[in-house]
DNA sequence: CTGAAAGCGCTAACAG
DNA sequence: CTGTTAGCGCTTTCAG
């Protein structure tokens, strides 16, 4: 039976049958629809009578057409498959910027970017009118999606700041800084050693706690002491630092790129004997839950992920009003989280 | 600048102008862009340079209005914030879901019911003509989502099956017989004292977990040997184990409902001298990536996260489509995955 | 092969 | 306070 029924769905009902119902006019039905004032209370309880009797649900697709606006917007998440599985802070992100839009009762509606096709339909998605404006998670520099926006003009922040963007508004957290602020607080521990296990260079995160970590350890830097992985992984964590043992026994301090690679590189260094924080210090980025469940906990640098949703929601909403946008290039601050393994 | 630009943005291009530009009527410029035959060589040469021109773009907002139907669908994720940020099923749900609709080039809009406020908004915009159909994840029973969906009667798929969905269409695992096959397995290792973390009961997954467990032990049946906790969550993992090592310090197998509640209890049972697997034997439930970070690595149950997703969006096109829908009720296969735990 | 015209469901002036 | 009237941008008969 549900099938057929699936089929020919009996017609929904419009404003003109509740018109109709309530022996009124379509207009005065939009009216009390829309909350304005200037309608009698007899209509009113008339047409809300109707309302109900008809079982009328107002089509938003036609609403959007002749408004111009579908209370709605989008937020871009344009990651290959694994990184979105993975990412801790994507899930933060997005519950921040949902709190956001729903007290503006907007609805957030969360689109992936996985593959080359998913782009171009996305961006002709985003051309409809079916979404008034956009947040852009994770993108890349001289990404297809930053120019179609760009292109329809949409109104658009980012989480994340790719140098492309031009004068757009973005969220970001300053990578370099709290790199060099958590790479400070490690060799304040007295490490005479300290090393970097150091991935996704490729993206501006990656390589701007590269570049903090060069600006703390100043002169006493060392190329040797760098290793480089393509990802933010667990796995990626374990084979940098097993190399980087090789190469360097006498490691003493390592800043890992984020908490999943401090964790592999803990995992690590434990299996071969080295103590910690003892022995070797180490510290990470992201406060994700791979923090606390490394053993010792791991000392890191907070993210504000909840917090970056959010502003990103409101920098859009703020777009949408006309108000001019303070946040173009806002930073967040970023708290160092101290325990056990430095 | 940008403010302003966001302000009077330029009106779009629409089909008028295109054939006007063209010279052409906008029933022709309508056919060009359905790709419909019967269209002459000069005139769709003409208009395609007019929409080059002119950047048209067409606004699928009109194009959903008159056609009923929107080429886009949506994904529900009904939970609470922390569980979707800590789930690692529901990434690879929607990953599946929306490789299996991009190559059925529809749009997947993901939607987050958070608060009860997102669900009356959620309702509302579900009853748009803005989404074709829907797939709905971790619903409850009782579930005003539920009731919204049923109501408009929108196409719809499950992923799970919660009790009160009637004859709706769903995908999920069997739970109760996973638990009991992994149990099984356990119990096979010649364990005579195996207990289990019995997380979210008030979830069918939870629930038949443990009646699969239940099935397995069959007669050696003692209820001192069940612990339940709220969440499948890491540290209710370690808190149960807690309890249940208290009460049974005789305990030898450990079944936990989930890997996340078995890496806690892991490390529970670790801290307290047991060695894994050989004082203790314990399995878990999800194939999340907890199982590979455990060490010995968790012998656990594979959950076909990824299919899931694709097959419930092959059944809700399929719904769409108005071939009757085989799949409700369909159950996917999860295998065992034996690993060092146990 | 193509133009004209009607209409999807809703809102927004504009007269009453 | 309320009915009438025009569209929003697109597709689709129906005549040519």
């Amino acid at each position: 039976m549900s099938s057929v029924e699936a089929r020919n769905r009996r017609r929904r009902a419009t404003v003109k049958d509740v018109a109709l119902e309530a022996g009124v006019s379509r207009g005065t039905v939009s009216r009390v629809l829309n909350g304005q004032p200037y309608v009698s209370e007899d209509a009113r309880t008339a047409i809300d009578a109707a309302i109900a009797k008809v079982g009328f649900i107002p089509n938003r697709a036609a609403r959007s057409l002749v408004l111009q606006r579908s209370q709605a917007i989008g937020l871009i998440v344009h990651e290959p498959h694994s990184l979105f599985v993975e990412d801790p802070n994507i899930g933060s992100i997005l519950m921040g910027a949902n709190a956001a839009l729903s007290e503006a009762d907007y609805q957030m509606s969360t689109l992936i970017a996985d593959t080359p096709r998913d782009v171009d339909r996305l961006a002709r998605y985003l051309s409809g009118g079916l979404i008034d404006g956009v947040i852009i998670v994770s993108a890349r520099v001289g990404d297809p999606i930053t120019e179609a926006v760009a292109r329809l003009d949409l109104p658009a922040t980012f989480v994340g700041r790719p140098r492309d963007i031009g004068s757009a508004a973005s969220v970001a957290i300053d990578n370099r800084d709290s790199a060099r602020r958590i790479t400070n607080r490690l060799l304040a521990t007295g490490r005479r050693r300290v090393g970097m296990i150091a991935a996704a260079l490729d993206r501006d995160s990656g390589a701007d706690r590269l570049a903090g970590f060069v600006d703390a350890v100043g002169g006493r830097f060392d190329a040797e002491l760098v290793e480089r992985v393509p990802l933010y992984s667990y796995s990626d964590g374990q084979r940098g630092m097993r190399t980087l043992l090789a190469r360097c026994p006498d490691v003493d301090g390592i800043f890992a790129s984020s908490d999943a690679v401090a964790a592999g590189a803990m995992d690590v260094l434990q299996s071969e004997g080295r103590r910690i924080p003892d022995d070797v210090g180490i510290v990470g980025f992201d406060d994700s839950s791979w923090a606390m469940r490394c053993d010792p906990p791991l000392s890191t640098v907070h993210q504000p992920a909840t917090e970056l949703g959010r502003a990103a929601a409101e920098s859009v909403l703020r777009q949408l009003r006309g108000v001019s946008d303070e946040s173009e290039g806002r930073q967040l601050e970023c708290p160092i989280v101290w325990r056990g393994s430095a």
